[in-house]
RNA sequence: GGUGGGGUAGCGAAGUGGCUAAACGCAUCAGACUGUAAAUCUGACCUCUAACGAGUUCGAUGGUUCGAAUCCAUCCCCCACCA
């Protein structure tokens, strides 16, 4: 893709919230032409939660596009942070991981991000690279460049300190630690979510000390989850994670509100703006139908991952489960151990706990007693009258439990 | 080292001797409706039991009491502030 400067400047600045500065970011652009030098563009990842979900797509597209304009990633995997962990313990996701365990993340991170970068112009570091061969002495001096009171600048430390809420000092130590990051790969720019602006900017300072050009500092926004109100991230489980099974991309996209979805649409599929506003016109004019749209999304964001034939199974399969009310591919199969069957018959309960479809006993009585229980499309009322077991009958509980008998 | 505040169901948070299997909110699940696993409304939400009911819960262990999440003792853990 060849764009002048200032075309590349439009593109890339697309879609960023802060962006410190453009003027910086337009003067490296330029040498980088004249020097014919690919810019580096810096992104962490934490290997502590190695599942990539929709929220990380959000920085890999605006990767990608650097590298559409042939610049060059430096996609840095925080080991030695990983394997520390937090101890503050406040994070599920920052459990300490043993070194055998942060590889197989490793691993399993790359597969997925190159589902977006190009691996051509991806350069993957380690970070325990050089920080495991620190020593404490280093480390303090490391530490003797940045102030409590410039640690206390940024936003939720000093909210948290403010409310007497505690802080770990570990906490201080891992945005340091991310901005030497930035020294030892020469970063010429950093790309992060809006919560990481106080870490990229320590990165700039930090560079100053060590006599760098201050990398640019570049936040897109944070991709709100499933719930709509917080953003997407493992621990609060409201995530579509890249790796999941195309029907599960699928549904759990079309459970994203009407009013987020062109979030979605912005931040995950890169739609242009004025597209936007079209496709957004046509939705309040009643020219389309907002669940048409949402297939589309889903659609898309599906095909993204596993290809349009995959896209088009999901959402046909979706329709057929929750439009039609009909059976989906495959069901699970289970086989009722002999106990459990008396003159060829199954109480209902044991017959839907043994499937998994409830966890308990109790559970499954309420289930029937909600109706949401059907053999063979007939709805079970009375959960003491056993059923006949019959190969190939199928339970149905609720809208998405099925379960077929042997 | 000192002072103060805490540990209640998946989470948050009430409850300070019986009416408490424990309010409320969130999350979850189901039903209705629909346009969908949106939105809205309704219901359920420790375990066992067809049910009456029973059994295990409120950091841990002992104790007081007819009766404890609630009182007492000891212990464990967390947090803030002042040094």
């Amino acid at each position: 893709m060849k764009m002048d400067v200032q075309q590349q400047l439009n593109y890339l600045a697309h879609r960023s919230v802060d962006l410190h500065s453009a003027d910086e970011l337009k003067a490296k652009l330029e040498a980088s032409v004249k020097e014919s030098r690919p810019l580096r563009i810096k992104y962490g990842a934490d290997p502590s939660a190695p599942d990539i979900h929709l929220g990380h797509v959000v920085g890999l597209n605006k990767l990608r596009e650097f590298q559409d304009c042939g610049h060059t990633v430096v996609f840095i995997i925080g080991d030695f942070t990983g394997m520390i962990g937090d101890p503050s313990g406040r994070s599920q996701t920052r459990k300490s991981l043993s070194r055998e365990q942060v590889q197989v993340n490793a691993k399993s991170y790359q597969e997925q991000v190159f589902k977006i970068l190009d691996p051509a112009r991806t350069e993957t570091r380690f970070n325990s690279e050089w920080l495991s061969p620190m020593h404490f002495e280093d480390v303090i001096r490391l530490s003797a460049h940045v102030t409590v009171a410039q640690m206390l600048a940024r936003d939720d430390f000093s909210k948290r300190y403010a409310a007497q809420q505690p802080i770990s000092l570990v906490e201080f130590l891992y945005p340091l630690v991310q901005a030497y990051d930035s020294v030892m790969v020469n970063a010429d720019v950093e790309l992060g979510g809006t919560d990481q602006l106080f870490n990229l900017l320590l990165g700039r300072e930090l560079q100053k000390v060590y006599g760098q050009p201050a990398q640019v500092a570049m936040t897109l926004p944070l991709l709100e989850g499933l719930d709509g109100v917080n953003k997407m991230s493992k621990s609060l489980g409201n995530y579509i994670g890249v790796n999941e099974a195309s029907r599960e991309i699928f549904g759990k996209t079309m459970s994203v509100s009407d009013d987020l979805m062109w979030r979605y649409f912005s931040l995950v599929l890169c739609m242009p703006r004025d597209e936007l506003s079209t496709l957004q016109q046509s939705v309040a004019s009643g020219q389309r139908h907002p669940r048409d749209v949402k297939d589309e999304l889903a659609r898309k964001v599906v095909a993204k991952f596993h290809g349009e034939t995959a896209a088009q199974e999901a959402s046909s399969e979706f329709a057929r489960i929750f439009s039609k009310n009909q059976l989906p591919d495959d069901i699970p199969t289970i086989t009722l151990p002999s106990e459990l069957v008396h003159d060829g018959k199954v109480g209902i309960l044991a017959l839907i706990v043994h499937a998994g479809l409830a966890a308990s006993n109790g559970e499954a009585r309420r289930l029937v007693q909600q109706g949401a229980v059907h053999v063979d499309d007939q709805k079970i009322i009375d959960f003491k009258e056993p059923i006949e077991v019959k190969p190939g009958c199928v339970i149905r509980c609720g809208k998405r439990g099925f379960a077929r008998l042997a």
